[in-house]
DNA sequence: CCTTATTGTGCATGTTAATGCCTCCTTTTT
DNA sequence: AAAAAGGAGGCATTAACATGCACAATAAGG
C-alpha cells in the first residue's frame, strides 16, 4: 500500500469518526504504530488533521458523503467493531452474517488479514473484496431486503456442510435471561444453525439493547462466547459474565 | 512496442485504478522499471500524473477522455439496457449473471416490475433490492472478485434445480462463428452451465466486441436468443440474423 | 548502401525514501 | 509517586530512485 493512500484513508476514516487512534489505525492499516506518528506528523504538518498526544483529531467540519453515511451513532459501532477485531486472527475461518455493525467490522478489518469468511449477506461480501488475502464464499438463498441477507431452505442445508471458528452474528436483541432474539422467524433459523456449527460466537451490541426481547428466539444468551458492548453497569456485566460469557466493554 | 503508446496505456491503466506500481507496469507491458520510471516523470511534467514513491496516483477524478471511452462506453450502455428492458415481462423468472452492463440493466427496469431474478452477482442483488415486486434468489459460490460474481461446483449445483425463462448473460467477447467466450475457465463453466437452464438466452454487446474472442468457450453463438447491440453493418447483423438470432441495434 | 546523429532502452553505480525496531524520554493514568 | 502508554530520534534494512554509460534501433544525409 502506498504511503499516499495510507495517508488518505486515514482523512477518510477521520471524516466519520472526528478522532482516530494511532495504535487503532495500526491495527487497521497493518503497519507499525512508528509510521502512523510520521504520518499524523506530516498530515498535521499539512494541517489536515489536528495531532494530538495517542492520535489526532479531525479539523474543520466532516464532508457529508450521502451516499454511505447515515448517522452519528456509526461512531459507536465502529468502536464496537474495533475491539471485536481482536479476536480475529488470521488463517480463521469466520462465519458472518449481516447488519450495519457487521459491516463496519469488515470495513475496519486489518488490510493484511489472512482468512475465509462465509456470509450470506451481500454487502458484507462486497465489502471484504478489498481484501486481497481473504477468500469469500457466499452462502445463497432468498434475499430479505430488510437486513439484506440470504435466507431459506438453501441456505440452512449449505450451513450443514460447513464448520467455521468464529460466527460473528449481527443481533437485534439481547436479554441476559431470555437470550438473544429476532423479530424475523426465517433469520432466526438461519442464525440458530449458524451458531450450531460454530466453535465459538461473537457478538457486538450497542448498550442500550442490552436488555430488550423480540419474539422469535435465536439462541440462550450463554451460546455467545464473546459480547462485544460499550460500557455498562457492574451488575449486568456480571449477570452477563455469570453464565460464562466473555464481556468486553 | 512505442513510448507514446506505452505511456497512453499508463493513463489508460490509471483512468481505471486510480494508482499504479512502478514495478507492475514494468511486467505489465514487458520493460525494465527504469524505463517506467521515466515515462511517469515525462508524465508528471506534463502533470497527467502524479509521481509517488513506488508508483503514481491519478490527478484528479477519472479522465473524461475520449480515447478511454470510460463515460462514452457507460452512455452506450445504458442505452443497450434500455432496449433490453423490452424483453422483459412481468412474472417472468430472470437469470441475471454479473457484469457493469448488466448492473445498468438492473438500474434501470421498471420501478413496478414483478418477477423472479436469480443471480450469482452481489451487486446486482443488492441493485434489486430497490424492486418491490422483485423477489431476488442469490446463488452462492466462491466470490470471484474480478468480476464480482460466486462461481464455483456449489453454484453450478444449485443451477441444476433451477428453470429460467430468461437468461441475461454479460459478455466480454463474442464471434459469430466461434461462438461467446471468456478468459476464466470458472465463469465459463458457471455461463455455460446457466444458458443450459434457461428457455431463452439475451446478451448486450457493444460493438467493438461484436467480433472478438478469449480462450475459453461459454456456448456457440447461436445459442442465445436476443442479442442487443448498437449500429452495426449490415453483413455482420445478417451474419446473426442468420444464425437465428434477434439481432437489435 | 553506408555513415552518423538521435533516441530509447537496459544495466551498473551510488543515493534516497519508507518502514520497523530500539532506546530513551515525556505524557497520561492509576 | 509509580506504572503504563505514547512519542522522538537514531539506526538498519529494504525497495525504489537518479545518474552515467553502453548498446541497439531508427532516421537522415551523403
Amino acid at each position: 500500500m502506498l504511503k499516499e493512500e495510507r495517508q488518505q484513508k486515514i482523512l477518510h476514516f477521520l471524516n466519520d469518526e472526528h478522532k482516530v487512534i494511532a495504535s487503532d489505525l495500526s491495527k487497521r492499516l497493518s503497519v507499525s504504530e512508528d509510521t502512523i506518528r510520521r504520518d499524523l506528523k506530516e498530515l498535521d504538518t499539512q494541517g489536515l488533521v489536528k495531532r494530538v498526544h495517542s492520535g489526532a483529531l479531525r479539523v474543520g467540519p466532516p464532508v457529508v458523503d450521502f451516499s454511505t453515511r447515515q448517522n452519528i451513532s456509526n461512531e459507536v459501532k465502529i468502536n464496537l467493531a474495533l475491539k471485536a477485531i481482536d479476536f480475529i486472527k488470521d488463517n480463521m475461518v469466520l462465519l458472518i452474517d449481516g447488519g450495519t455493525t457487521n459491516l463496519h467490522l469488515v470495513n475496519n478489518l486489518p488490510l493484511s488479514l489472512k482468512a475465509t469468511v462465509i456470509t450470506n449477506s451481500p454487502p458484507i461480501a462486497m465489502a471484504l473484496s478489498n481484501y486481497d488475502y481473504v477468500e469469500v464464499n457466499m452462502i445463497g438463498g432468498t434475499l430479505f431486503k430488510e437486513s439484506m441477507v440470504n435466507l431459506g431452505i438453501d441456505t440452512v442445508e449449505t450451513l450443514n456442510m460447513i464448520r467455521a471458528d468464529l460466527y460473528i452474528m449481527g443481533i437485534y436483541n439481547i436479554d441476559p435471561h431470555i437470550g438473544i432474539s429476532i423479530p424475523s422467524i426465517s433469520e432466526a433459523l438461519v442464525k440458530r444453525k449458524m451458531v450450531s456449527v460454530s466453535t465459538e460466537v461473537l457478538a457486538m451490541v450497542t448498550s442500550d439493547k442490552l436488555d430488550t426481547v423480540s419474539n422469535h428466539i435465536v439462541c440462550p444468551s450463554d451460546s455467545l462466547t464473546y459480547l462485544i458492548t460499550e460500557h455498562v453497569k457492574p451488575d449486568v456485566k456480571a449477570l452477563y459474565a455469570n453464565k460464562g460469557i466473555n464481556v468486553v466493554d
